[in-house]
DNA sequence: AAGACGAAAGTGGTTGA
DNA sequence: TCAACAACTTTCGTCTT
């Protein structure tokens, strides 16, 4: 590996290899460079056989309890046998290597229940979510590095893993709100929140505030408007952003006026409470942008 | 009757002292 | 830590289609 490579996302040279696993990710943004399959499967699986393992994704996890099921095994202090005689000193020496790595696997044990149990709430939240599974794997690389950098310290795994979501999301332009996350797992909006800010800046990873146009092709497709609508509303917005307005103002807001707009230029007109009810803004808000957009833009829109 | 409009008061989050 | 502030919401009455 003597080339030095870039980050075909975002062209950051920051890339670092990834622990157990022969992959190369981009330090700023998340990006798994080589094309090996992310699968988180058969690792944090851990011993624990197949038998129901983690397809099953309704409800809290079993199989959080399932995991010591059996299998940590205590040894104990004393060198004796289970007939309370001594130990032999060959034993005893045998015995004490035993509890050494007793020991060091129990470490590695707790990391990897954390990583199982997290996982596996992620998984439930991306599919309540409907995410696609490019959007998981950020997600899971995410942890695995909040994990690694004590982010989750003091704070609830739950907590942390919707946080990933939530950049996940915007890392991949398919940004989904706060409020959206809260719903799909078991933290509220504020606790994310900070758990996200948290992160964003102990991973040092520094994301543009969220461009209204990345939002257009979801609320689009859940108005069913055309192709040519969405396009308008993004040029509107780009046109918009690049004059210096709509700073400061909320993104669905934007990308819910901008629609409005373009729906009605291309003939396929949406009501306000439609679009605004896809956005989840009010329709007062959809009015103060689209009226904004409207006269700071000079459109001649016929209504 | 449904949708669009806008005023006014209320709410939650950010910012700056 | 607290108050000021802007964005956004809620509510409601009126106008338009």
């Amino acid at each position: 590996m003597g080339e030095t490579k870039v980050c075909p996302d975002c062209g950051s040279t920051k890339l670092t290899q990834d622990f157990d696993r022969a992959e190369v990710i981009c330090s700023n943004c998340g990006l798994v460079i080589t094309d090996g399959i992310f699968d988180t499967g058969p690792e944090w699986r851990m011993f624990e056989s197949d038998e129901d393992s983690s397809k099953g994704r309704a409800g809290p996890p079993s199989t959080f309890t399932i995991h010591d099921k059996g299998l940590t095994t205590m040894i104990d202090w004393r060198n004796r046998d289970i007939h309370g005689k001594d130990l032999t000193p060959h034993r005893r020496a045998q015995i004490y290597r035993l509890r050494k790595w007793q020991k060091r696997i129990r470490v590695s044990d707790a990391m990897e229940r954390n990583l199982a149990f997290a996982l596996s709430e992620l998984d439930r939240i991306a599919s309540n979510m409907r995410l696609p599974k490019n959007i998981r794997e950020v997600a899971a690389i995410l942890y695995r590095r909040a994990v690694e950098q004590r982010i989750i310290r003091g704070r609830s795994i739950e907590g942390v893993t919707s946080a990933c979501v939530y950049a996940a999301c915007r890392q991949t332009k398919l940004p989904r709100t706060l409020d959206e996350i809260a719903d799909a797992s078991r933290v509220d909006k504020k606790e994310i929140g900070r758990s996200y800010r948290f992160m964003a800046k102990e991973l040092g990873m520094k994301l543009p505030p969220t461009n209204p146009s990345d939002y257009i092709s979801r609320f689009a497709s859940e108005l069913g408007l055309s192709g040519r609508v969405q396009m308008r509303a993004k040029d509107m917005i780009d046109q918009a952003i690049r004059s210096g307005l709509m700073s400061g103002r909320g993104p669905m807001g934007v990308a819910a006026a901008a629609l409005y707009i373009a729906a009605i230029l291309e003939g396929e007109r949406r009501t306000q409470r439609d679009v605004s009810e896809v956005a989840k803004v009010t329709e007062v808000t959809v009015r103060n942008r689209y009226k904004e957009l409207q006269d700071r833009l000079a459109l001649e829109v016929d209504v």
